[in-house]
DNA sequence: CTGTGTGCAAAGGGTTTGCAAGTAC
DNA sequence: GTACTTGCAAACCCTTTGCACACAG
């Protein structure tokens, strides 16, 4: 039963397991895109918003998911496809965003790598973030 | 004069030169880095904040401005450093941001190219961004 | 003169905060 | 039992829309 691997993941970082947690937890791992919290609450009619965003909130400051950031206004978010720590997140990969139907997507397969060298412009850079824009094959018509 | 600047720059994008417009493009042609509308409105104190957003698409849409793809929810936009046309911006440099300050600025000394093949992932792929997050020199105390 | 731009009010969407009741451990 | 979590109300940005007046060309 899904609940099983659900609740284990809630509780291998340290999260309290309630049924929010497992409603929200479960749609990120039977999901193979990035979130939004709109998207999230189409999905689970009926959840309380403001549960939501601080559901969001637990998950990416543990490690379960991550931003992906994809150039708009409201954050999705994805599961981290590694574990992560608090502080260092392993979305070491493109997001690439559909701007036709607003789907995101993980693009695991162009990897980022903090490759640049970090002094050279005076910034010390924390993470890098590829984002690609276009549409996806399901818009392609 | 910068005015006549200024104004010139509006004409060329066939855009009417109204006071608000001379304002906002000042702040831009003389600031290094990309700007918020908030930020934009400290700046001009008692700017009305709607024309300031209608301001903001105008240039957009008329390839003044390129919004600064950041990671952050509110959006930043910097001027385009060369001729942009309305569908075709040459913001192809990567954009930094200071989590400390909350600072955008455009990085023209980091190249971004449409160098991924455009099919192998299913992606039509229209722009890429790549988004450098960190610690700005100022902030690096 | 004509069509575009401005500025005010109002509304809309996303997100956060306060607090009492409920629940995991 | 205790601390954490939920869920409701309310508030808080940020942004957009409608409309009358003003102004650029």
């Amino acid at each position: 039963m899904f609940t099983m691997d659900v609740a284990e993941v809630l509780a291998k970082h340290k999260l309290r397991v309630t049924k929010p947690r497992l409603q929200v937890l479960h749609l990120f791992m039977t999901t193979n895109r990035a979130l939004s919290a709109s998207e999230i609450e189409e999905q689970l009619p009926g959840f309380d918003r403001i549960t939501l965003y601080r559901t969001l909130k637990n998950f990416e400051g543990s490690g379960i998911i991550h931003q992906a950031i994809n150039g708009e206004s409201t954050p999705s978010f994805a599961m981290c496809e590694t574990d992560c720590t608090h502080h260092q997140h392993h979305d070491d990969h493109a997001h690439f965003h559909c701007t036709t139907c607003g789907d995101t997507f993980c693009v695991e397969s162009i990897p980022v790598q903090l490759t640049i060298p970090k002094d050279n412009v005076g910034f010390a850079i924390d993470s890098m973030h590829l984002v690609l824009r276009g549409t996806c094959q399901k818009c392609q018509s």
